[in-house]
DNA sequence: ATGAAAGCGCTAACAT
DNA sequence: ATGTTAGCGCTTTCAT
């Protein structure tokens, strides 16, 4: 039989709302009692009952926010399902979480909406930011008042957050090599784009990505790396001039960037049964011209599962006491039109 | 405000037992009582509280079965991680779920387990057998007692169970016949193994594929399908007599059988290099296989999900009424070693 | 600083 | 056939 706060109080010979605000850290207690609450709670490996937490909490549920930029960002649609799914499966267990979409280019917007939830007393909070001072200092300090928080699509750097979900950019690079070297046979060059090296999240992908192709046993030599800061124009020039005039590009790996850009410049040179292409995310416009013949394969990062998961992780942080790992990575999925 | 039941049984003048009677199929109400508080429940949009609910039944959870082969068939290990990780989720949720292993090639050890489950008064069961008349009668009958049923990773036809979790067998043939198409560039040959084209299940991977190469605007032609019912001495042979003497097969789509047997083979010619093979299922010996590059692409059917899903949507269905779409397809995943 | 008790929505046992 | 009531484990409010 599973311990229970009845149980707790009995041996602790105190009454059961001094262990309730002893495991709810509710203050007004003595020294004494809190040391000998706590070492019978962890003697008997308390864990407090889920249903019966919710029940309580019914009339007045725990309130958490969440911070991420809006929907039009194509790519957080299917993360808001996956945040929808979680709050549906949550929604008699006594919380209630709140979304506020925030500009993704200006990061203060994104640390003052922090800051307002911290005053409305919210009890954890969910980030999808930039990786901004302004926005780490505003996790920082809300963790330092004892709020939890989870980044999720996007880390924060060197923040107090609790964890991270979302991809392994690193490992995401390494698979877009590892079938670069399936579809291309005998020497070969390929290209990388991406958007701007100075940013560890565009530069991972392609780390992971030179790696792989440099301890692989193959002959493929990757010929140049060009950040394109995001930018369409820039992207189809780029590409444009690696095409034509017959370069001898075989493949193109779009890292970080505007594939609709580069997939415009393929069809202007006609290269599209020349040139292996691989890029990322499930979005219309992949799949669109992976449909055609333009792009190879899409990697799939799981944006139902970086939206569903950190509510399931804060939820189980904050009313059960689970402590997630650091990292959560979302599958790497390889997608062609037949698997989406 | 959420319905509850006091509010129907103030608004119906009944007590909150008879509400619980009628809406619970305990019995005991009078016809007219019964069609009036459905009347009201409905007009409420009534949903039961799941965690009221749990609490209620906590000393004495509900009792459910999962029917399955046991872990020694590789396969069901992942499957028995994402039964084990939704039990968990679920065990202040007022259930309990029993495992039992029973044999994956003698039908009527399943049947026996099922009856089994019913004369204990089970309310609900988790069934992975083999596709056989007396599977299908224990279940209709478990059925007809107003427990439901959910199949998982391999279905019952024409049974009377709530739904199925698992893999859409035809689009998996469709992927791996994607992927040939991008392996395989100019005039190719490819040969397709399968089990028992008497089996439903063996054949509907084999239909996909064939469908989607026809389909496709790509010079690929399917030469040979051959049955090798799982044996690995048959499918030694019968992939050895493909590649002896050169006769050109560029590809093999392993949709069932003995992979370890095809590998064998082709390392047996040496033909490593020059047959494509995409097969199912990530399980050691695919794995290793596709790390020596004999084997090109597996396709993943999620089996954790076919294990965490089927005990969520059971769950759901008991407790909370929710009916569950007939089919619930799991991901197709396409994996090379990068992304496992 | 600590205790006592009401209540969250539902179930089950007992009463009528 | 229907009503009444005592829990399930936890939180919260009110006393002391």
């Amino acid at each position: 039989m599973a311990a229970t706060i009845r149980k707790i109080s009995e041996i602790a010979g105190v009454s059961r709302g001094t262990v309730d605000r002893v495991l709810n850290g509710r203050g007004r207690v003595s020294e004494e009692v809190r040391q000998r609450v706590f070492r019978i709670a962890s003697e008997l490996n308390y864990t407090p009952n889920a249903a019966a937490k919710a029940l309580a909490y019914h009339k007045k549920p725990a309130y958490f926010g969440v911070v991420m930029p809006p929907a039009s960002v194509l790519f957080f649609n299917d993360i808001l399902e996956g945040i929808k799914a979680a709050c549906e499966e949550l929604k008699d267990s006594g919380v209630c979480f709140e979304v506020f979409n925030v500009s993704n280019t200006c990061p203060d917007e994104a640390a003052h909406t922090i800051h307002m939830l911290l005053k409305k007393r919210a009890s954890g909070m969910l980030i999808s930011a930039m990786d901004d001072i302004s926005v780490r200092d505003a996790i920082d300090n809300v963790v330092d008042n004892g709020v939890p928080v989870i980044t999720f699509n996007s880390d924060i750097s060197n923040c107090k957050r609790l964890c991270f979900v979302g991809q392994d950019l690193y490992r995401s690079g390494k698979v877009a090599a590892g079938l670069m070297i399936k579809l291309l046979k005998g020497d070969s060059n390929v290209a990388v784009i991406t958007g701007n090296m100075n940013f560890q999240a565009h530069k991972a992908r392609v780390e992971g990505f030179v790696d792989k192709i440099s301890a692989a046993d193959c002959s493929i030599k990757v010929v140049d790396i060009i950040e394109c800061y995001d930018d369409y124009s820039l992207t189809f020039t780029n590409v444009s001039k690696l095409l034509e005039n017959n370069r001898g590009i075989d493949g193109i790996y779009m890292a970080t960037g505007d594939v609709r850009a580069c997939a415009d410049a393929v069809k202007k040179f006609g290269m599209s049964d020349k040139t292996r292409i691989i890029c990322n995310d499930t979005i219309p416009d992949v799949i669109n011209n992976m449909k055609i013949g333009i792009i190879d394969f899409t990697l799939d990062q799981d944006p139902y599962m970086q939206g569903y998961k950190p509510i399931k992780l804060l939820y189980e942080n904050v009313f059960l006491g689970k402590k997630p790992a650091e990292f959560n990575y979302t599958g790497i999925g390889i997608k062609i039109p037949d698997n989406i």
